[in-house]
RNA sequence: CGGGAUGUGGCGCAGCUUGGUUUAGCGCGCUUGCCUUGGGAGCAAGAGGUCGCGGGUUCGAGUCCCGCCAUCCCGACCA
C-alpha cells in the first residue's frame, strides 16, 4: 500500500461517469475508461487523464518505478524537446520519417519531440563515462513520448502522445549485457504480475537496428494489434514477424516426373485464378514474387499455398529496404506482364526460394510470357535456385519448428519490449570507455520499454465485466468504497462518516456520500471498480452490522461493526497477496 | 495515403431517401419544487441547438449538389 491518501468523497471528487457507451469507442477498455471517467479525448490520439484515471496511472507508474529501482536501474528525467543534431548523428532524423514530431524554434533550429530516448541517454554516457569502473549502468525514465502515428487507435492503446518507461543499459561486454537483459526481463515479469496482468513473453524480430535478441511482453487479447504464434506443447512463443514454423500439410503422393510443357492461360494470374483453371490445389504452384531489395530486383519463390513473411525475407536477403517491385520492373525482369512470372529461364537476377519449394514435383508456374504458364516444372532440371531461405509466414495448421506439434495463433497487446541493442548507438555516436586492458571500447547497449497507458488499458481488457472495471487491488484508484445508502438518515450518515475517517487511516477509501438513489450509487461503484465495497444501510445498522462485498467475486457478507476493521484488513491483505512477487 | 462510415443541445440517437406540418424532435443528463431511498426512482415546471465549416441550387435547405474539416473502423505503416 502506498502513502497516505487524501480524504475523498464522491460528492467532491470529479468523476463524470457515463451511463451510455460513447460512440467513438469500440473496444472494452476504451469504452470503460471513458464511462468510468478515467480519461477524456482531446483530439485523435490525445487523451486527458481525469483524477480517477490519474490515480490508476500513478499506481502503475509506481509499480514500474519500484521494480526498476529494485533491479538497480536509476531514474532520470530528460527533456522531451531534443535537438535535431543528436538525431542526425544516428541517421534517425531521416530514418524515423514522418512519425518523428518536429518543431522549429524562433532561431530556426530544428528539434524533435522525443519518440524514444536512445540518443539522449547515450549522449549522457558519452560525456560522463570514460572508464570500465563506471560500468555497467542502467538508466531509465518514465516520460511522455510523441509519435505521429499513422493511425491512432483504440483510445489510449495507440496514441500520438503517451507515457513510456524507457530504460537503457550500458555494459562492458556481451556477458554484462546478458546480465542486464535478464535483470530487466525479471523486473518486467514482476511489474506485470503486480499489475495483475497475465503476460506471455514472445520472441520478436530485432529489426533494422541490428540487435541480437528481442522479446515482447504480450497480453493475450482479441483486440491486440499483433499476432502471436504459440506452441501449447513446448512453450515456443514468437510474434508473427519472427515465428518459425513447419509445414503441416501431408506430403503429396509420389509422382513420376513429367515433361515440362507450356499451357495457354489467358488472363489467369493469381493463385486463385490458377487453382480454378488447373483444378489443382494451391500447393502445386510455384509462386514467383519480384521484389526490390535496396533498389535491386530479386526473385523470391514460394509454394502457392504459403504466404511470404516480409520481415523474414528482409532479414534473409539482408536488405535495408524491401518492397514489392513495381509493374515496370516486373515487366523488365520477366519480359511479361504482371502475373506470369516464373523461375524457368529467369536471368540476371538472384533467385531465392523458400524451403517449401523443394517438395514441389511437376509444379505449375508462370512462363514469363503473356498468358502462358508452364506445367510439370521441376527443380534443378528446369530451373535453379541461388539460395534457399526460410520466408514462410506461419499460418493456421503449421507445426512448431521445435517440437512439431500444432501451433496456436492468438492476438496480443504489446505492453513491454526488451531488446539487446548492441553497438548501434554507441558506435554511431562514438561513445568510448577505457577498459581494464587499457584499450578503448564501445559500451554495449540494451533497451527496455513499457507502455504505461497501454498497460492500464490492457488491465481493463483483462479484468472487467458487464457492470464495469474490476481493478486488481494493486492498481485500483481506491481500495475501498464506502456507500452510505441513505445519507439523509442521521444514523447511517454518522456511522458512515466515522467508519470513513477510521478506515482512511489505514486504507485508501472513497466515500460515496451523495444524496442519490441506491441503484445509482451501486452502478457507479461497479463501473469504477474498487475491489471492496462497504454498504451501510439503516436495516443492517439495527443489528450493528454493515455489508462487505468484493467486486471480483460479488461475495457479500454481513459484518458486525466491531469486527469490521479486522475483516477489511484480512480481505485487503489477501487481495494483495495474490499479486505479490 | 487507399477503402468504408459518421458529424443534429453535455452524452446517446431520430429526422435527410421524397426540400415547405419543424416553431428541429426523443431518451439520458442538467436546473427548480414536491416526493422517494437495496441496483442508474416518480410527478410537475424549466434551461439548453446559427443541424461540423464554406460555397452553390431553390421562392424556401438539417434535408439536394460541390469543396473542406473532424472523428471512428478496415488496410497500408509501426527500431
Amino acid at each position: 500500500m502506498y502513502g497516505s491518501y487524501k480524504i475523498m468523497r464522491m460528492s467532491h471528487l470529479f468523476v463524470p461517469t457515463l451511463k451510455e457507451e460513447p460512440a467513438e469507442a469500440v473496444i472494452t477498455s476504451h469504452k470503460l475508461m471513458i464511462r468510468a471517467a478515467l480519461i477524456r479525448k482531446l483530439a485523435a490520439g490525445l487523451y486527458s487523464y481525469l483524477p480517477l484515471g490519474l490515480k490508476v496511472f500513478k499506481k502503475v507508474e509506481n509499480i514500474i518505478r519500484e521494480e526498476m529501482d529494485k533491479a538497480g536501474a536509476q531514474e532520470f528525467s530528460l527533456p522531451i524537446l531534443t535537438p535535431a543534431e543528436l538525431w542526425q548523428e544516428t541517421q534517425r532524423w531521416d530514418v524515423f520519417g514522418p512519425e518523428l514530431m518536429r518543431i522549429r524554434d524562433r532561431q530556426d533550429h530544428d528539434f524533435a519531440l522525443g519518440p524514444t530516448h536512445e540518443e539522449v541517454f547515450t549522449d549522457i554516457v558519452r560525456q560522463e563515462i570514460s572508464s570500465y569502473k563506471q560500468l555497467p549502468v542502467n538508466f531509465y525514465q518514465i516520460k511522455t513520448k510523441f509519435r505521429d502515428e499513422i493511425r491512432p487507435r483504440f483510445g489510449v492503446m495507440r496514441c500520438r502522445e503517451f507515457t513510456m518507461k524507457d530504460a537503457y543499459s550500458f555494459d562492458i561486454d556481451e556477458k554484462g549485457l546478458d546480465r542486464s537483459y535478464k535483470a530487466m526481463r525479471k523486473a518486467y515479469e514482476n511489474i506485470f504480475k503486480r499489475c495483475g496482468l497475465n503476460t506471455v513473453i514472445v520472441q520478436a524480430d530485432v529489426g533494422a537496428m541490428g540487435g541480437t535478441q528481442s522479446e515482447e511482453f504480450m497480453v493475450v487479447s482479441d483486440v491486440g494489434e499483433e499476432v502471436l504464434v504459440l506452441c501449447p506443447s513446448c512453450g515456443y512463443a514468437a510474434n508473427l514477424e519472427k515465428a518459425e514454423s513447419r509445414d503441416g500439410t501431408r506430403p503429396a503422393k509420389s509422382e513420376k516426373i513429367a515433361k515440362m510443357a507450356e499451357v495457354d492461360t489467358p488472363d489467369v494470374k493469381t493463385i486463385e485464378d490458377l487453382t480454378g483453371f488447373f483444378k489443382t490445389a494451391p500447393g502445386k504452384f510455384i509462386k514467383t514474387i519480384i521484389c526490390l531489395s535496396d533498389g535491386n530486383p530479386i526473385a523470391v519463390l514460394a509454394r502457392g499455398d504459403i504466404e511470404i513473411n516480409e520481415t523474414k525475407l528482409k532479414n534473409a536477403v539482408q536488405s535495408r529496404q524491401l518492397e514489392l517491385a513495381d509493374e515496370k520492373t516486373i515487366e523488365k525482369v520477366t519480359k511479361a506482364p504482371v502475373g506470369f512470372a516464373g523461375p524457368v529461364g529467369l536471368k540476371n537476377i538472384m533467385i531465392y526460394a523458400d524451403e517449401s519449394v523443394k517438395g514441389i514435383v511437376n509444379g505449375i508456374t508462370g512462363a514469363n510470357k503473356k498468358d502462358r504458364h508452364l506445367k510439370n516444372v521441376n527443380l534443378d532440371r528446369d530451373y535453379k535456385v541461388d539460395k534457399f531461405i526460410d520466408v514462410r509466414k506461419a499460418a493456421e495448421g503449421d507445426l512448431c519448428a521445435k517440437c512439431s506439434k500444432k501451433l496456436s495463433f492468438k492476438r496480443g497487446i504489446e505492453v513491454g519490449h526488451i531488446f539487446k541493442l548492441g553497438l548501434k548507438y554507441t558506435k554511431s555516436m562514438d561513445v568510448k570507455f577505457l577498459d581494464k586492458d587499457q584499450k578503448e571500447k564501445l559500451p554495449i547497449m540494451g533497451c527496455y520499454g513499457i507502455g504505461v497507458d497501454r498497460t492500464v488499458a490492457a488491465i481493463i481488457e483483462q479484468s472487467s465485466d458487464q457492470d464495469g472495471i474490476i481493478w486488481p487491488i494493486t492498481v485500483a484508484p481506491f481500495e475501498i468504497i464506502i456507500i452510505a445508502l441513505n445519507v439523509n438518515e442521521k444514523k447511517v450518515k454518522d456511522i458512515s462518516e466515522k467508519l470513513y475517517h477510521n478506515l482512511s487511516r489505514s486504507f485508501q477509501v472513497l466515500f460515496e456520500d451523495r444524496d442519490l438513489s441506491p441503484g445509482f450509487k451501486f452502478k457507479d461503484a461497479d463501473l469504477i471498480g474498487c475491489p471492496i465495497k462497504i454498504i451501510i444501510s439503516e436495516k443492517n445498522l439495527q443489528n450493528d452490522q454493515v455489508e462487505v462485498k468484493t467486486r471480483r467475486t460479488r461475495k457479500v457478507e454481513s459484518v458486525p461493526l466491531k469486527d469490521l476493521e479486522t475483516k477489511i484488513k484480512e480481505l485487503i491483505d489477501n487481495e494483495y497477496k495474490s499479486f505479490q512477487v
